[in-house]
DNA sequence: ATAAGGTCTGTACCGTACTACGGAGTCAAG
DNA sequence: CTTGACTCCGTAGTACGGTACAGACCTTAT
């Protein structure tokens, strides 16, 4: 019982890429291509549908392609300590990213606040604090 | 008296950016390329130093290239209240970068700790979340 | 049987922000 | 006056994550 049935445009409607998308991972062998029957079309299964849906989770959760890559390594292996170090990296690069982009974030505040406060300024702060 | 006394190189160092990178912002019209004199070297002041530091803050806040282009735009024009509209919405979107990395960063925590408490588990939980 | 629409394959291109390199010219020190 | 370092200029390449397209082939419905 093959269960491979769909054509790859089923597959990026299911899983909601472009076509193009899953060539592209084909590529870069994050996505196998089934062999192709004499001079026919590819089916695909659910589980193809299922590994585009895992890329895109993992792409939403910072990964990037090269480490989702990996991920999917570690998946078709079994090493779950690798893995929890991989997401450990990982969260530690977020809460970098969410500390600075929260000191930016207080800066631009800052920035607009005087902007608003200033009776025609001479000169923008915004710019002036830029220039300095 | 000209006080355009350095080059490109020392522009560079004082700087902290690449020769290459100045002159890619020469190409994109965003640092001012000074007259050559007959056959010589270009000279450059502390307000191209000063230019390229600008670049490199308002980078750091998170503007891109072409949004720092505004702001030079505005810089050399005087509209601090279009300056502050663009700071408006990059704070903005500072705002829900800052939402969506830390709604990331609960789930790889909830995923690491859930590694943590299993002992022995089956499947890895980090791979079968994604993987669901 | 034929027309419409999907698939296959390969290659080319997009935007962003640089980085590298080759060959010629220029400058400063010894 | 030669050597070495730096500059100029143009073009090409990098990484990332795709997107587009051409021309041939295949499938399905009518």
């Amino acid at each position: 019982m093959n269960k491979d049935t769909m054509t790859i445009g089923q597959v990026a409607n299911e899983a909601d890429v472009h076509i193009e998308t899953i060539r592209y991972y084909q590529r870069l062998g994050m996505v196998q291509v089934p062999p192709r029957p004499l001079g026919g079309i590819r089916r695909y299964g659910e589980k193809t549908v299922a590994r585009l849906r895992f890329i895109k989770r993992a792409q939403e959760l910072g990964f990037s392609l090269d480490e989702v890559r990996n991920l999917l390594n570690l998946e078709d292996g079994q090493s779950c300590a690798e893995t929890r170090l991989l997401a450990e990296k990982k969260l530690q690069v977020i809460e970098t990213r969410i500390v600075d982009l929260a000191r930016m974030r207080k800066l631009l505040k800052g920035l607009i606040s005087e902007c608003e406060a200033g009776k025609r300024p001479r000169s923008c702060p915004i710019i002036a604090t830029l220039a300095a």
